[in-house]
DNA sequence: AATGAATGAGATTTCATTCAT
DNA sequence: CATGAATGAAATCTCATTCAT
């Protein structure tokens, strides 16, 4: 089973887009979203290019929609956690230990989203993928003000230490997706791996802030 | 005065080839690598690619070296700043008060570099460009060991707590180039800007590895 | 109340052909026939493709059948208006009298004939199709040849100057054609327009050949 | 030689441009602006589509300056043929005269401009495209403008019938150009042909207008 | 050292057409 | 009858690279 096949989206999505956006997040992950071709991921996917420009419009498309489907993943994981009656620092806790697990069952899709934040490559876009990457861009805000509201009230009740905020929320976010820069699955890792590491970066996360 | 005509190098390095260099950085941050083409960069000098050409040979040695000039720049400052007699703490502290300024010196160089580790880019190089992007691989692994070797000191000694190095590593690294990725130089940045920028993000990973 | 279905055919064609041509004929003219893919069509029939080819083995044979129609418009009505016992110039006029209202009545249909006559747009066509416009070429022959033989006549009992029969031919037909390449239905258009172009029509091909 | 190569233009044209307009002309004559491809026009070339694309941004912009080519070549022989001091009708044919030549010797790239009065292809055109198209369009409004203005002041004067303006204008403009539609020159033609045709569609269009 | 022309390989995209349902 | 998925061929366009000057 796949990621994408895995996920509950609000809007049902059928199985060959789904399979598509797997296919391509898998081919843009290896390859970098740039260097691979539509038909490298037709050819992934035992498929020819009509079929991928049958279900999205051009390759910028298929490109946001796999960083769409990349920030909705963790989004609708980690954002129902939070407790408004728990502590900032039991709230970063658990949203770390839902965000690290979501974004190793999904790494392709998070190894293709980190590409765009550091080359925002938009050398001619239609009006389409412009909007799509607005979708984008507006989910990644909220997502980090999730982060932010919960860094703040930690620093507003002393539980975390005094110091600039949008500093702060930027290196915890990178702290808790610094796993996809390295992230590799074996065969042979240990069976605790996953949870090892995830307690290492809360704790990391949780150190750094106070 | 730009970055690269800044920077004192070991081999001395024609002003043209600086020059190009300076320029390739700025455009392939701005296009990423694989957007940009040699026409936008000789159009960015004012060129013709016919400029370029003369003085590298392809494409890819010219990322190639201007990633080797983003690895060059901190080690060179970094690196002769480990004092055997220091604390590791102090000698952290030491480090990533060198780093971060000079990575924001330094800055398309480091915002270039970066895209090279999100996406493995390369589908068929010269012999030349497969020697420069070990060159660059090795200089990163040294980079990383004078972090790893201070690390591994702090934990042994007590001051870190125990803990898996490399994610400890990786965590670090990662936040401490955290700026490459989010900064954007202004007018109007306060005087300390960069110094108190430079505080929080040690403190941060100090206290992350206590 | 559209052309198509308005006129009355030898061949009676079903309701559905004849909304497609009309669609086809429409989209045509806006589009070029090259540049309108039969995916057009089928959008402004508020349908999809294989409506269209259920009915039309290929889009070069809706093409054909369209210009076809084009043609059978004018010939069916202009035809049998000859009268052997009348004067060249009094054919002349009643021809030219049904000719232009009947183009205009059609107009989308002739703007799409037009087009394969400036470019001979056919690469590699199949039996059918070439059938088709062997058709539309006999056609056309035959519909020339009502009025060539009405200015022959005429230059032979000296109501036309001497000239050379097919320059005059092909100047007149387009004369009588000018209005398919600028005519634009409006709202607001004078009750008798259309009259009155066809009398300044008339008299200016009339004179011409005087 | 040529027909582009033969024009002296405003701007001097590089040779090599001016070859690729030629033969571009040509072929898209030939098939049609859209059923040609620009590999089409490289083989007619005997060079490659890179050779085109080094000088022409798009296919659009390369059509774009063949057609405007084509309304430079007539406006440039017949406008300074006007003469103030003559009759309206002695004007209309003088530029006739002018004319019909021209455009027999430049009849590919009145082939193509035809093309683009009947199919009004803009699914998609780039700014310059526009641009272009545009100054097209100025161009031949202005050459109108010249025969609008003989044709006005002839029926001020009596010397054309009274009748609508701009219906006169058409037709007048279409039968001037009418040998675009059918013209093809041959081997064996009479050493007058062209003369004889230029009278006697000057005596037609000053005839039609009396 | 640098330019401008040209090439050739490959990428994106379009679209007529077929087919299973 | 009609749809939606899919194909395959071809078209437009890009661009790293070479070369003559």
């Amino acid at each position: 089973m796949t990621a994408a096949t895995a996920g509950a989206d609000k809007k049902p999505m059928s199985k060959s887009k789904a399979e598509i956006l797997d296919a391509a997040a898998e081919v843009f992950m290896k390859l970098g979203a740039d260097t691979a071709s539509i038909d490298d991921v037709a050819r992934h996917l035992g498929a020819t290019k009509g079929r991928i420009y049958h279900h999205f419009p051009s390759k910028g498309v298929l490109l946001a929609e796999v960083c769409l489907r990349a920030a909705d993943f963790v989004h609708e994981v980690v954002g129902p956690a939070v407790d408004a009656s728990a502590t900032p620092e039991a709230n970063l806790r658990r949203m770390i230990a839902l965000h690290i697990p979501e974004i190793l069952r999904t790494l392709p899709y998070h190894k293709v989203i980190i590409q765009s934040y550091v080359g925002m490559n938009q050398k001619s876009t239609t009006a389409l993928e412009r909007e799509l990457f607005d979708r984008i861009r507006v989910e990644r805000r909220q997502y980090e003000d999730i982060f932010r509201n919960i860094l703040k009230a930690g620093i507003e009740d002393g539980s975390f230490r005094e110091q600039n905020l949008s500093i702060a929320l930027q290196s915890v976010l990178l702290l808790i997706n610094a796993p996809v820069f390295w992230y590799k699955p074996r065969k042979n890792e240990p069976t605790n791996f996953v949870a090892d590491l995830t307690d290492q970066l809360a704790d990391m996360a949780v150190s750094a802030l106070r």
